[in-house]
DNA sequence: ATAAACGTTCGGAAATGTCGAACAGAGTAG
DNA sequence: CTACTCTGTTCGACATTTCCGAACGTTTAT
């Protein structure tokens, strides 16, 4: 998959055991054969791997397969902390889906990705945590693209020559100058509309959340069916909660 | 701190690579210098590691010190999964901070261990998941010590070799016989109590959960200051709500 | 009962992690 | 403004480790 552990100073055991970490999140339960085989390693070495991960207590053996651990959860919370910090994001995001009656999240940018932190599907919400975690190409998302809108050119220049513009779906942008004019309609505007890049049939419209200094904290959306996503009612809605997220940040 | 992983077939690195993970899950935020003194690594051997943890996007850089990236709450919430499959958990343990107007937590045994799971405050909630995923001795807490008394005498025995039993306060249980006569208790009368052995002045009501099967699935709390938990009040709702996420699995 | 698949152990060859020293850069105190 | 100290970073060489393949034991399927 990669090589970026033998080019540049990284170890390359270290970086397998991520690998095989990688494997057993990204389905549930996998046996020493089947890490091997995806790895292509030996079976011994994918033993060996597992047996580290096992006897420190962060993966678990269930019905004959290996498992990640709640010690995942864990770190899982203690990454997130540093939005924990600020409750006002969590609770703007819910007041969003409440006044919305759709879905709402707040996306941070990671590593020239979008990751949802916090969502909500309002008050008559199914309570799991669905997607929280889950990272998406900040092109493909409205959130996203409102955090793009608000970088310097330079940075978009290096996460575009990076990741590149992959699709989600027909309606992605794709192409690196379609992507700049979409960026300065958002500038324009002050918010980002989604229609069907990410998922079919998913529109949404995302605004920028600042800080003080004018850094880009993360991004705010709301989403849903077309016909229950009017931009122009929800625009208003959007930016007013991101800049209210802004403004709180002051009295910290 | 442990050297497990050269005896037995671990892989040492991989073991290391851990540690500085864990380094910089237990505090905010470490520098290179930090994690190779705290581990007693040369620096260069803590640089390659973080490279490592950097490349791959599961730290990053803030504030000019590495912390940990949302990548692990992608993995966090990946080992959550299988009790997120059963939604009535969560709901319950909802229903009991409602209903009981106090804390009410669902853990997770895992490595013998009581790992937080889910966790509410009742309506009235601060909205953050505190103590979620956090570990704790099964001893030392009401949900922890239902399990145990479910558990057959000898994997009672492995645990107590194993960890020993740490005193958290000054009404820990710390001896052996004291924990069976405990746990004997329990199982006459179907429920734990904890009286300020995990915390000073805080008082729960534990019960088990159980899967038809008899198999040890978790462990129901309810906690807060003695004056609010009368256990002959909350024992009975508590039980109850274990044994309806009991019946809950039938019908799965 | 036989076969096939899996997890596990072991030794040796090859690859790689570790260390210490040296370099560079940022920040601070004088 | 300079000197000093702290940090993060790079590099080469040695010693340690990881990795593989083959063989063994165990379970599941045919």
């Amino acid at each position: 998959m990669r090589e970026d552990a033998a080019t540049g100073g990284g170890l390359s055991t270290g970086d397998r055991l991520l690998s095989v970490i990688e494997v057993l999140g990204s389905q549930d339960g996998a046996g020493v054969t089947e890490v091997a085989d995806q790895l292509e390693i030996a079976k011994s070495t994918a033993h060996a791997h597992l047996r580290t991960l096992h006897d420190r207590g962060y993966i678990l053996k269930r019905d004959g397969t290996y498992h990640l651990g709640l010690r995942f959860l864990q770190l899982g919370q203690a990454a997130k902390q540093p939005w924990d910090e600020y409750p006002f994001i969590k609770e703007k995001v819910e007041e969003l889906a409440d006044e919305s009656e759709i879905r709402a999240q707040f996306l941070a940018p990671e590593h020239d990705e979008a990751v949802y932190v916090y969502r909500s599907t309002g008050r008559h919400s199914v309570p799991t945590d669905s997607r929280v975690g889950v990272r998406i190409p900040m092109h493909s998302v409205a959130a996203g693209k409102a955090m793009l809108a608000q970088f310097p050119g330079d940075r978009v220049d290096a996460l575009v020559d990076r990741h590149g513009l992959p699709a989600q779906t027909d309606e992605t942008i794709t192409d690196r100058a379609e992507l700049d004019a979409a960026l300065e309609r958002v500038r324009e505007r002050g918010y980002a509309i989604n229609e069907g890049e990410s998922w079919e049939g998913v529109r949404a419209v995302g605004a920028p959340v600042l800080t003080p200094d004018g850094d880009v904290f993360g991004g705010l959306s709301v989403s849903g069916s077309p016909h229950r996503v009017d931009p122009d009612d929800l625009a208003d809605l959007v930016m007013g909660a991101a800049n209210e997220i802004k403004l709180e940040f002051q009295y910290e």
